[in-house]
DNA sequence: AGAGGGATGCGTCAATTTGCCGCAGCCCGC
DNA sequence: GCGGGCTGCGGCAAATTGACGCATCCCTCT
């Protein structure tokens, strides 16, 4: 298992409810991690501590991540931040890594892949990071559930965020959660 | 705009039609520019001259251009590199950029937008993201992409590991990449 | 109350997309 | 030179999707 780091890692997530998520995970974990729902408030921390390791969400409401990029490496240089965000796109990725993001990921995303993309390079602990990767159908399920989530369960809603024919959700919902 | 330079822009591509097109285009523009249909020939050129733009296709059959960019680099420390590729994905856009690539741009694309690529060394443009969140399809792409490179191109091992029909993921891989 | 406008759940049927062969060509280690 | 794994592809039956239609519901505006 990944040992205990002396730095937390600081969790930078508007979405109350995800961070926590991502904050309880990363502790039960053994990394010490700490939460903040506003740019302003991740600054704020990581000025007042060393930190070494940022999760970092792009759509900070209204804000963007992105601006938020060079102003956290003023402040701790070496700090190493992964882009998180569920509305990736290509270009954003790109911005995002030439203002220093160490890596970019799409949500939905396992706590394995954050971080694997602290570490970047070298997977020393063989613990539990053999695990497969999702499968394409579990992926679509995580995927679809979030969505759905954000339109408040509304589903044509959803299909059409989705671009997916709306009786073609209805039936995969309809079905079990598929199995990893 | 873009005025004539003093140097050729390189354009790496093993599409012969898709890059003496470009050529073409671009000299007609009043822009330099020679082709090279092979890694080798693109690091040959570039070494045998002053070269401060090239655009890279990723997809030099077989060999990932991806490689080549550091390699530019060593050669060119001040080349502009715009990579270019018809199979877009997050996890070799983070990728290309992270090895030195200024941009990374799916096909189809302009002339302009890549003309633009070079210019837009200062990355304070105004950042339109707030896109829409991925569809389905398009995850499914990225997901494929990123364990398809985890496998080093193997088809069969990225089956196994997506637990898809290898024939699917074939048939998957030989369509286009998906839209938004 | 009554008239939209949107969401939902479902049935049907045709068009696609899979799953599952099989075969041939390649490359590589033994 | 052989066995074994990978690749590309044809073909076909089975499963899934796309596109419609229809009967509720639930709101909101008039």
């Amino acid at each position: 298992m990944s040992q205990t780091s002396p730095m937390p890692i600081l969790v930078i997530d508007d979405d109350p409810t995800f961070n926590s998520l991502l904050v309880r995970t990363l502790t039960r974990r053994g990394h010490a991690a700490c939460g903040a729902l506003t740019g302003e408030d991740g600054l704020r921390l990581a000025a007042g501590q060393a930190c070494e390791r940022v999760v970092l969400d792009l759509n900070l409401d209204g804000s963007s991540g992105l601006a938020l990029i060079p102003e956290l490496l003023a402040i701790q240089p070496d700090c190493r931040i992964v882009v998180l965000t569920g509305y990736a796109s290509i270009a954003t990725a790109v911005e995002a890594v030439k203002r220093g993001a160490t890596q970019y990921l799409a949500k939905p995303v396992e706590i394995e892949a954050i971080l694997a993309a602290f570490d970047d390079a070298p997977l020393d602990n063989p613990d539990e990071l053999a695990d497969e990767p999702l499968s394409v159908d579990r992926l679509e399920w995580e995927h679809i559930q979030r969505i759905l989530a954000e339109h408040a369960g509304n589903i044509s809603a959803t299909a059409r965020a989705l671009k997916m024919h709306r009786r073609t959700l209805q039936r995969k919902l309809a079905k079990r959660p598929v199995r990893g």
